[in-house]
DNA sequence: TCCTCCATGTAACATGTTACATGATTTC
DNA sequence: GAAATCATGTAACATGTTACATGGAGGA
């Protein structure tokens, strides 16, 4: 259920259309927390609004169809981010690979952890960037905490990256 | 396919029975790389050795069915690990909420960061006390990178929800 | 006019979840 | 002998993926 509720918090923040439901989850959310296609959107938008918690407020052009998130949902949303779910589902591809580097040889898993240290660094400063320019835009302190998180969980697996491979060198 | 690789990785670590591989993901994969049911680990597992890349080698009692690793599922396994998938799939619920803390009031964000700080103490103390005891027994290094990535990526959580609970005081 | 992007959807298939079914072995 | 744990599986259902289908609007 954990797609119906995304997508509710993307409409808590602000109305819009499946279509910018997708560009949000491309450009926010498939990264660190939830990865959903489009043609799950559709389908699960219509649901929300068949049971009440969205609600179809403006049709454009293009056959453009944009939904706000009603009072019941709200209170759906809110229920669901409070419940403390000690179980949460998590799954990353990513960390996966990273679990299963003992499986290789060591010049393998430098491979690995060179990419690795690359890329993380790369997605840190490009958050870093985006946090900087958009605290210059008055927007309430909370806003930016996802993208703080993110970086410093990018921060993070960097540093992690370059001591396993010094690690890997003393051996 | 990520199941398929994670079964795959954890028995060229060494051999195990869907039991067993139920246990290690429940205890080593489920809270930072890949959740998986039983139900889904022993079709798997059954195809894994239909397609050659795994190999049943051990029948115990209570109809226990022990599997290894074939040279071709090793083979297959590098092949992915080494692919570098730059749109890895990720899908995790406690980061989601984290996202989506904006929706809420700021005394329900606190009370979400709370919960936040207090549990990824626990587990960083959790990883960091399993690292120092395995640190002891003489494995190569590759083995903890796993872990001291876990431990590290709890204590960015724990540190950034710290951060995120004083900047909403300061508002 | 052509190309790109905007925009919504469906169908077939693959993966994942929940609930159930069954029984052996070990430990207290 | 009762309870816990080991052990493998299936069935019905929900969720997610890939591929396809369709067309409007705006800019070069």
């Amino acid at each position: 259920m954990s797609l119906r509720y995304a997508l509710l918090g993307l409409l808590a923040e602000e109305p819009a259309s499946g279509y910018d439901l997708a560009g949000k989850f491309e450009r926010n959310l498939r990264r660190y927390a939830w990865h959903a296609q489009q043609s799950q959107i559709y389908p699960e938008l219509n649901r929300l609004a068949a049971d009440g918690l969205a609600t179809l407020v403006e049709q454009g052009p293009r056959g453009r169809r944009t939904y706000a998130i009603t009072d019941a949902g709200r209170i759906e949303l809110r229920r669901w981010i409070l419940d403390p779910n000690d179980e949460p589902i998590v799954r990353n591809e990513h960390t996966l690979k990273l679990f299963l580097l003992s499986t290789l040889d060591s010049q393998e898993a430098r491979q690995v952890l060179q990419q690795q240290a690359e890329s993380s660094l790369k997605e840190h400063e490009r958050l870093r960037a985006a946090i900087d320019e958009a605290s210059h835009t008055g927007q309430p302190p909370v806003a930016l905490f996802a993208a703080e998180l993110g970086a410093r969980y990018f921060q993070t697996v960097h540093e992690w990256a370059l001591w396993a491979l010094e690690r890997l060198d003393n051996t």
